[in-house]
DNA sequence: ACCATAACTTGCGAAACGCAAGTGACTGAG
DNA sequence: CTCAGTCACTTGCGTTTCGCAAGTTATGGT
């Protein structure tokens, strides 16, 4: 008896993916954190100008579901980073097919360019 | 003056697809959709249980949208099927990516066999 | 002492979600 | 010809999530 595996709503593995990533921000941070950025304030001053909040409360679960770690990269004061685990960057082949189909289909969208490292 | 495009959030590929992907169950429904599932009936009883409401806001959303067509497959008393649209089957791609990171991080989890047509 | 910065947290009104039940147009059974 | 049944939705309503603004904590710089 351990056939019985607990999901959410199904097994199917797109809806899986979904009760992680289903929502509107997720995957944006995921970006970011693809682009280089790590620190907190480089994930709200994004465009998008994702809600303080929602910020907290996605890298939060991202943390928790194993697709990032956090880190104090300095002290005193602590300052924090976020970094994408193995785990994480394996959603880049599917940022990368989001990318083909919507450059398709939102003509003028572009994608955002990588950012230098401090 | 034409180069002022209005996107909803931002340029890029990803935000523009996540405003109207960006959810819990619109995948679910192009899922099904692949899968060759056509009818009303037929969506609300997948495994997951979408309910009624929230899939007939998703098929409005989808059509508007241009990823889904809706015809009347027979008159007296008329009855519709959804049908994706070649933009819609653009997903394929995204979807088999999705599925790959799905299989590897969520074990158990299987890929839906397709649908038989009537 | 005072201002600034980084990383969050809290409050609260607005929007989205999810469950149950209802509706309208018919069809086939008795 | 009445009545249960099917299909494709719609409506009501309570719960949850979102999004904007403001507040908090810790520390450094001048």
């Amino acid at each position: 008896m351990g056939s019985t595996m607990k999901f959410k709503r199904s097994s199917c593995p797109i809806t899986n993916v979904l009760d992680t990533l289903g929502d509107k921000w997720t995957l944006l941070v995921i970006r970011d954190l693809v682009l280089g950025k790590r620190r907190y304030q480089e994930f709200t001053s994004s465009p998008e100008k994702i809600a303080s909040n929602i910020l907290a409360d996605r890298l939060k679960k991202l943390e928790t579901g194993g697709l990032v770690t956090r880190h104090a990269y300095q002290r005193n004061p602590v300052r924090y980073e976020y970094l994408l685990t193995e785990k994480g960057e394996g959603l880049k082949p599917v940022l990368e097919a989001i990318i083909v189909w919507g450059k398709k289909h939102y003509p003028g969208s572009k994608r955002f360019p990588r950012v230098e490292q401090h």
